[in-house]
DNA sequence: GACAGACATCGACCTGCGTCAAGATAGACA
DNA sequence: TGTCTATCTTGACGCAGGTCGATGTCTGTC
């Protein structure tokens, strides 16, 4: 599988040469990857995924993340949406309610690609 | 020119927050990490770095950078330039060829804002 | 069955970004 | 000094993305 190009091996990643660093990266990888870095790279949809996975129980519901922004709720359920689609966020419904949790997996490959995490 | 000190520390950006995991980040630390991320957030310059960082002694020739992009040299020019202002790349000129070195700091802050790697 | 609340989707507006062509700048060399 | 080469800057175009109001869908309650 050619997700290798993002889940190297977290113990091999040294503080000199994380995997970004290794080898160039291909243009499949890149555009593979580009996604979730996209997806991240909000203001709100960072403190979003921060509160998410600050949170008690280590989920949220989306009437908690409404209150701690001044923007409407369709906005929000928008960057919830983009979130979630890729990958970053697992949606689950209970009842009326819709909560969220970080998917750490993907969180992880992106902090191996980037510097390697284990320092 | 007088304006060529508009790249501003990534470093000093990311040092101050904890990892996304640990607290909800404030609204201004977010606002202050999101360029980064969006500056990596693009295939071409995901890239970039990646040949730049995995180049003979570290660092890159622009000329070298343009022949792996079916792009034009204005366009590859500006992606580095983004680059370079979030401070993701250092820039140096020697005579007539311009090389760019990535800043380790600034990617592994990134990674450890993503991974809770504590440093 | 009808109503109320929680969340998602739709359509529209406006800003920002990636890209290119053309011109500008700076160092090297004769 | 003048020319050549390598790179950066400017201006413009088209498209993607963030935001909102209005509306739709689903679930639980009376």
């Amino acid at each position: 599988m050619s997700k290798s190009a993002v889940s190297v091996s977290a113990t091999e990643a040294v503080a000199c040469c994380s995997p970004l660093t290794a080898e160039p990266l291909s243009a499949a990888s890149a555009a593979r990857i580009a996604p979730l870095l996209k997806a991240l790279a909000d203001p709100v949809r960072l403190r979003l995924m921060s509160l998410v996975a600050s949170h008690q129980d280590g989920e949220a519901c989306v009437c908690d993340l409404n209150d701690a922004f001044d923007l409407t709720q369709p906005t929000i359920s928008h960057h919830l949406k983009v979130l979630h689609e890729v990958g970053l966020l697992d949606r689950a419904k209970r009842g009326v309610w819709v909560y969220y949790r970080v998917n750490d997996d993907a969180l992880g490959d992106l902090a191996s690609l980037l510097g390697g995490g284990v320092r």
